[in-house]
DNA sequence: CTCGTTCTAAAAATTATATTCTAGAAAGAA
DNA sequence: TTCTTTCTAGAATATAATTTTTAGAACGAG
């Protein structure tokens, strides 16, 4: 088996996480630091700077897609509301994974150098929320451009007034509620 | 005078926004490149690197301020629907400002290395759009989380669905004014 | 125990990037 | 014209970052 790990993914996201707010990029130095790992540990486990980006990036995005679709499946009074909650509430109970999804963007995390497994990784999530997302819209009779506003677009938004240097407020469930709801009513 | 400029601050700006889109992050070299402009240039007229960002990033909070402030002034049916919209229409009008503005973080645009001058009309142009935000709030007597949501955060969450890859279609414009005129009558 | 494997560690080397520097061009003023 | 100022240009330099390398530690298997 070998010698066992002395760190674990998750300290090293949250470094990336940590280092993405404060510097608004990804240093290896600064990783190595906040996470208390040499960097030949780090280059060890993910190769390259770009593929720790895209390691974190899609870890991130994997966690948070698992919270999405779940809520996409849950009825409620109106349809698709408590996926637009999803957001704000994995804001609050997952904070270092959604930091590194709004204050990184695709293009810097996932650079064309990154490993292309995590590139695949990454478009066959896509495609799972976007094919999510679509039957979605065509079961509520509902133009998809409005249902992603509603189910993306807005919570997005809301959480982006806080993040990443506040806490999400409880009190903009009710209104993310009541503007997506305004756009999920099939008049 | 002394010699005359070959060049615009309007086109670097321009240049600095592909850097960002494509690349994520504002490479001198890149700037150069795409402006047709040599470093010695970019340094004299910017200083530094950070002065580049900096002002790149001013002028387009500044530009869209102008626009923002402008129609919260505007009177409609639904006090504000024209500030909700100011949002799409800017990214229309003036794509580059706003693709800096979308894919720049502060963070990353306003180092603390930047000129102390640009982080204080950052933060004069900052306050302003806070208080007129807030004088709305308190005259419609609506909270103002809700008003922020309704005036920025679902207009920017919605052109985030497009850019910085694609236009922003006129069709959100109608579901911007469906979503945040639910949260600005005042129930 | 000893071997094979996996991992850590930090300094050294490399590469990439920002910045400075020197030479000179362009315009208006004296 | 000649001087002064403002600006351009790009090679040379300096700086900063990533990446490689080498040595060895920790564990399970044989």
């Amino acid at each position: 088996m070998g010698r066992p790990s002395s760190f674990r993914d998750e300290t090293v996201f949250a470094a990336v996480a940590r280092s993405l707010v404060v510097q608004g990029e990804v240093r290896i130095q600064t990783v190595t630091q906040l996470a208390g790992v040499s960097t030949g540990s780090i280059y060890h486990r993910f190769g390259s700077r770009e593929g720790l980006m895209a390691a974190s990036w899609l870890d991130a995005i994997e966690g948070f897609q698992a919270c999405f679709l779940a809520a996409l499946d849950r009825r409620d009074a109106v349809a698709g509301l408590p996926a637009a909650l999803a957001t704000p509430r994995f804001c609050r109970s997952d904070r270092e994974r959604a930091l590194i999804l709004t204050c990184g963007r695709t293009a810097e995390m996932m650079p064309d150098k990154a490993p292309p497994e995590l590139h695949a990784r990454l478009a066959s999530a896509q495609e799972l929320g976007r094919d999510a997302i679509a039957g979605f819209a065509t079961r509520q009779a509902l133009p998809l451009e409005r249902v992603r506003l509603a189910l993306i677009g807005i919570p997005l938004g809301a959480v982006r007034l806080y993040l990443p240097e506040q806490l999400v407020p409880d009190s903009v469930d009710a209104d993310i509620a009541r503007a997506s709801g305004a756009l999920l009513q099939s008049i």
